[in-house]
DNA sequence: GTGAAAGCGCTAACAT
DNA sequence: ATGTTAGCGCTTTCAC
């Protein structure tokens, strides 16, 4: 464990200025052969690295970005965290990383000690609207995953309200006419998805039954499942928040003894990578998470370096459907049906649009 | 956006030095009410919050540790950064993270980037244990995850040979009698989880077929699933490098047209929350990969506070065995049995010694 | 208990 | 093309 050499041990070992040491190591301007060689040799012998923190106390710039997000176990997060790092590495910059774990009181304070380390903030937040205002006050540049209605700031997102219109319709032209949407109330998202949901269901005179898994994971999923699978009115679907609830979901309706995706649809949002390899295999609403940390931290970068085409932007990513086994038509099964038929559904069935998936 | 307060802003606010405020800050000192007051008020009033950047390039600390890990979409990577950054909050550390996304070319000269700008790393890597030396001539305090046989290095790892063995114990225990392995050559870990399967094979006169998945990924394990299950030796059980090569292998194995786990029992390592929900469920060796982000943290902490007990140590945590739906006794099924029962196989069995599970 | 002053390692004018 | 110098915002002796 040596001490590092300083920008004047270099100075000394060249014999020139400690200035012309610094203009060398930033390539800001050119040399003769001979400063240089012996910069060269001097900075290889002694091992020299510039010491980036009395870099940025001069620049202001630290060439570090803070990520905050709400749980990075959630694979959706994880892809979030893998494009931003791509993207970070490339421009290189270094990545803070905070894990808020859903946890709003710590959220505020991890942010601002985050914000004075670097020269941006990506934040993936449960805040309310109201609460972006100090974000803004970071005195950084932000993006935000998700867009505030109230405030003007840099943001990413998808459109969830479309994404669950995609997810209703696709449900009812498979045939189901008693949909459930499994929601998680503190996302930012839940009230755009539940109104996509509903515009959808509205044209065919559907009713949503709403509930409430009190996490957005499948843990919180199975513990949702028996209430509405066991309950009075049993939903021939159910859309769940995201794909970690249905993936819970899931596993607890085939433990409760229920034929899936027979006895019931299910389906989510996100199309976390293992989704695929459920059984069965889920339906989900792609929202290229990678892509939109990817996206985010290029905005962010285009903003630092003054590209900035739009300052407070919103940058949307289009939501893809991707049907999978676990939605099914109502009344198709490999083995045999029980489900008794509903002649007033089937006439529904009629007059219904066609839609791209 | 505005210009944050300097400490020499706080001290003319509040009538006092600049080296006053910095005692304040620091809470290295007491002070007479009066001032105390005076210097709370000027805090508050300005917003003042002191740069972390000056502090480090006197202290020489930046309160930040740098994380170097392989893939965070990998679940298990992405559950050690969890524990991780748990600890570090908790101690009001920050964590840089880095996903080297399986590049060694990269890893080096990110790695020593970023250790310029932490107080220590810990490191997830797949470089030879030749090339650990430079780790250590990063002049930082550095925790590997994986123990280096020729270094001495602090590090956190699990038991992979005994992980191995007791994999192959089970499924001899269930009958098994035909074992592939389907590895990934270029871990660290691959040749001590072969040894441990081996070792266990042995005492039963068992061979072990070894294969190679070129990538740890669940796309991996199906790319290199026909090769192992429509082969001239088809196995009645693969172990697989991992949980994620395993949830491809069996997902292919379906579209083969394969009955799991009839036709064969799959199982990976470090249980990944997402194999619970596969199906068949998978079964898996628990490594606790949030608990040894958590304790590789710890230890790095521990060794900066100068509270290492030991220095260079190793820290163990123990293999679990989750036994899921994915292995079964050979020949058992749901349904009809169509594998020919083997009188050689029987009569090892009645010699297997119990093992715990 | 409080303040003056000397830097930490580096960059950015501004000279030369 | 190279050197001089004045700090960046803070901590830390060492006086008082």
């Amino acid at each position: 464990m040596k001490k590092g050499a300083t920008i004047r041990d270099v100075a000394a070992a060249a014999g020139v200025s400690v200035a012309t040491v610094s203009k060398y190591m930033n390539g800001t301007q050119r040399f003769t052969p001979a400063v240089e060689a012996r910069l060269k040799e001097a900075i290889a012998q002694l091992g020299y690295r510039s010491n980036p923190l009395a870099r940025s106390m001069i620049t202001g710039r630290t060439r570090a970005i803070g990520l905050a997000i709400l749980d990075i176990g959630n694979p959706h997060f994880a892809n979030l965290v893998k494009g931003a790092n791509r993207v970070a590495i490339r421009h290189d910059y270094t990545l803070l990383l905070v894990d808020t774990e859903e946890n709003q009181q710590r959220e505020q304070t991890l942010i601002e000690s985050l914000a004075q380390r670097v020269d941006g903030m990506i934040v993936s937040s449960r805040m309310p609207d109201d609460s972006v205002q100090w974000l803004l006050d970071l005195g950084k540049p932000v993006v935000l995953f998700g867009r505030s209605a109230r405030f003007p700031i840099a943001s990413v997102g998808t459109d969830s309200c479309l994404a669950g219109y995609m997810l209703a319709n696709h449900l009812v032209k498979l045939g189901h006419r008693h949909i459930a949407y499994l929601g998680f109330g503190r996302s930012r998202w839940n009230d755009e998805r539940i109104r996509g949901i509903r515009q959808c269901l509205d044209e065919y005179g559907l009713a949503l039954d709403v509930h409430d898994a009190l996490s957005p994971s499948a843990a919180a999923g199975e513990r949702a499942c028996s209430g509405l699978m066991l309950g009075p009115r049993r939903p021939d679907a159910v859309i769940c928040y995201n794909d970690l609830i249905a993936l819970g979901f899931i596993k607890e309706a085939r433990e409760l003894g229920l034929q899936l995706p027979r006895d019931v649809s299910v389906a989510g949002f996100d199309n976390v990578p293992y989704g695929e390899y459920a059984s069965p295999a889920l339906t989900s609403v792609d929202f290229q998470s990678e892509k939109m940390g990817e996206l985010a931290m290029t905005r962010l970068l285009d903003e630092l370096h003054g590209n900035a085409d739009a300052n407070a932007s919103y940058a949307l990513l289009d939501p893809h459907l991707v049907v999978r086994e676990s939605t099914i038509r109502r009344g198709d099964a490999p083995a045999a049906v029980d489900v008794a038929s509903d002649a007033a559904n089937d006439a529904a069935v009629t007059r219904m649009p066609t839609t791209e998936e």
